[in-house]
DNA sequence: TTCATACTTCGATGGTAGTCGAAGCATTAA
DNA sequence: TTAATGCTTCGACTACCATCGAAGTATGAA
């Protein structure tokens, strides 16, 4: 009774301890190459070229040389989804790797997500836009309000830009800490730019967890109020 | 570097081609017992009951016994949400199990997902109930307007006995066939047993696709105009 | 009781996939 | 050229797990 899209492909894919390292590793939005893939996940450098070729293969990952260096990445905003759609499950589920440490309040305050920021303040982030009519919300979808056209490009995003691209320029990814959705897409993407460039916001070494400076914060809070 | 939620373990419990079956079956929505599963998996009894008793203990499925049969079910609503998702992933990667086959129209057109109506006619009616202002659609939630409530009790469902549960009465599903969202909740499971009540659609019969008559047609057209 | 059905548990088997050492290829630097 | 770094490919090993036969348990029917 075969019915529909296989998801025991992905499954298996996913299921591997090593690649579901080396995908969450890759959740933090840069691009790596198979040696610090390779010690995210524990495993040998011979070892995570077959990983990777084989997470390449079923289109989660895409790679481009540059040197004698390859940098692997997460293939499309979709993947991303839908990882932090799955990291959402297991955690209601309460299937943890690792009983709460220090890290993990940093992670649910504010993290990347791919390239967009997520956690507490990613959802706050767009409560406050969606509540300032900036983004309106229709059906599925998101959609940039003319008030947020003039915002934005008051931040210093070029409206233009975004739409050039094919890529969609808000929507919503769900949270797996807040358990509600935060702001993907191009515009999310240059949101979360905006803030590591204007130096509001750092990313940590190894990690998904931004932190953010005090005026980093303030400035924060000015922008998007609760 | 361990951070956040374990999806290598739903992963490798998806990844099996046997399980994955099994789930897929249960995604039909009725509680199926090892017997049944097992020919659905193409395995034997025993394989299978070593399989249900690793998704149980994962949390994806529940049982409950019944004489000298045990009833298999998806655990949640949230199980039926996430497996749809990845079925929406895996379609969007072309991980087919098959080459489109006569069944798969059908399952485009209307199927059941878990308790609810999914594809072309499950999104279109999420979309007329939104358009009559029925549903508002509220930041990630769903809500039942006052004309809804009018609206469903008119139709024969309570909305008291709605209420009383702590699930949500309406929520979204993202379809895979349609990659917009349709209907889930107590709400979406109500309206669905309505039809098949009204006998204006029935379930096939080891599928999860779901056949309107003639006259369930034109009924629910006049429901749910486009 | 006896028999049948439904299912689980145990035990053995076999295949597959993750793992790493060693060797090979490519790029860069000197 | 030579040497070093980064990565892949090959081959062998191992461990795990899906699988099924056989035996055991539970419920129901006769």
């Amino acid at each position: 009774m075969k019915e529909g899209p296989d998801i025991a492909l992905i499954g298996s894919l996913i299921g591997d301890p090593a690649r579901a390292n080396m995908l969450t590793a890759l959740m933090g939005g840069r691009a790596l190459t198979p040696t610090e893939l390779a010690t995210h996940a524990g495993i040998t450098l011979q070892t995570a070229s077959s990983h990777l070729s084989k997470l390449e293969a079923g289109g989660l990952l895409t790679q481009r040389k540059q040197g004698r260096h390859r940098y692997y990445q997460l293939a499309e905003d979709e993947v991303g989804l839908m990882l932090e759609n799955l990291m959402g499950f297991a955690a209601s589920r309460g299937m943890n790797r690792h009983r709460p440490g220090p890290k993990d309040p940093a992670l649910r305050k504010a993290r990347v997500c791919y390239n967009h920021l997520a956690g507490d303040y990613g959802v706050r982030m767009l409560d406050s836009l969606i509540a300032a009519k900036q983004i309106e919300v229709a059906g599925d979808d998101l959609a940039l309000t003319d008030a947020g056209q003039i915002r934005i490009e008051a931040l210093g995003i070029s409206y233009a830009s975004l739409k050039k691209s094919r890529r969609p320029i808000c929507r919503t990814c769900l949270d797996w800490s807040e358990r509600r959705s935060h702001l993907a897409g191009s515009l999310g993407e240059a949101l979360l730019t905006l803030f590591l460039d204007k130096g509001w916001a750092k990313r940590e070494n190894n990690s998904r967890a931004i932190r953010f400076t005090d005026s980093g914060e303030k400035a924060f809070s000015g922008l998007f109020p609760q």
